[in-house]
DNA sequence: GTGGTCTAGACCACA
DNA sequence: GTGGTCTAGACCACA
């Protein structure tokens, strides 16, 4: 699972969001799924090469997210979500696309036009 | 033109950047015109309720790219865009959208379950 | 015996104090008696599914503070409490509910408030 | 407003949640109402005699939970909370409370014996 | 000035 | 072994 996890420490985005979107994609995706368990703060903070604190606070917010599950002294897991809790890719990426279609109308783009870009940049 | 910029405090965006972006969008989309003047930084300002000196950085920026022109001793104005030079709606909407593809595909979604989504988001 | 214990290991509470609290409740009201015998850890860590280790501090903090005897080579067994030395119910709630009330001062509540509350709660 | 605050670093309660349940308490009372402006960090810090990332990682937290609201460059406020959302004292108490209740349950105890202990412990 | 991020290092509770 | 807490100190973005 480590080898999912990427993080580029010069983006502007800080290392624990990156984190946090990541694992989040991971699950919601299913490629991490109800009760498997992520290795260690210590052993993600290595194969990263970043603080533990860092990674700690990427797990901690998932966890107070509901993503994660932490059981004392086990490792940490991914938490069970109800049908009602999950969330489904489309619900992720709403907001951001929803940001965006508000831009490219400011900008004068028709729906056709926006449809033409996505064609070309999914490639 | 005032009333076309508008920018929210409590968003993590930041406001000098929210400012940059909504003046190159009513540039590319022509509701500036080359050679409309704007108000002037203090004007600016007082509009929308923030410091002289965010709207000051958000406007060197903007003439440091090209996109604002300063004549000295008189208002600050949009800058002539050859032909050539100028940026479409869809090249300014190309890195974002090519994000939240990356985003799209590691959630698992198909180019097909993306349109849809644009489309039901676009009303 | 076994069937009264029981443990949430996803809770915040550690578990070694959850079981500590549990069986000094027990002992308290009266469900279990002087010389009574308790279940091995060995038993009690196999049945709740957790760690020996924890059920065994539990126990001798219970050992430590006079709740439970063990006599050599015999099962670990509830203490004689003398009618001076044994806890009433009150007593080891007072600390909680001491908290709880200054809570509630805190909050602006009055007394007859946290009556109503409490008696809603009860059911 | 910094002499509402007090914290007890040997308490077993880590610092930053005593701050966050303080705060709480002091919104949720109405000791701070709306608008009002928290000092900063530093302040805080300094006041209470820990490290400012204490502080922050308290605050951090009610803003995640739309306790207060952050907006850039200016002082950390205390969020609109619309009528809906706002917290009553005894929602806040009712947890606490529950749990209490099913402990002197379990010890064998009446209503009215906890009235009686309540009573006595307000004074 | 404000808050946000990150690191290194120490110490502790828990299982 | 695991994670949680705290500190000191550095550096940066923002207004």
């Amino acid at each position: 699972m480590l080898e999912l996890l990427n993080v580029n420490p010069s983006s502007g985005e800080p290392i624990y969001r990156q984190l946090h979107e990541q694992i989040v994609r991971l699950i919601v995706s299913g490629q991490l799924a109800e009760d498997d368990v992520l290795p260690s703060v210590r052993q993600i903070a290595e194969a990263l090469a970043v603080n533990p604190m860092t990674v700690s606070r990427a797990i901690q917010q998932l966890v107070d997210q509901g993503y994660l599950e932490r059981r004392r002294g086990q490792a940490t897991r991914v938490a069970p979500r109800g049908e009602a809790g999950a969330t489904s890719a489309a619900e992720l990426l709403t907001p951001k696309l929803t940001e965006l279609i508000a831009e490219a109308r400011q900008l004068g783009m028709t729906h056709h036009e926006l449809e033409i870009l996505l064609k070309k940049l999914w490639q």
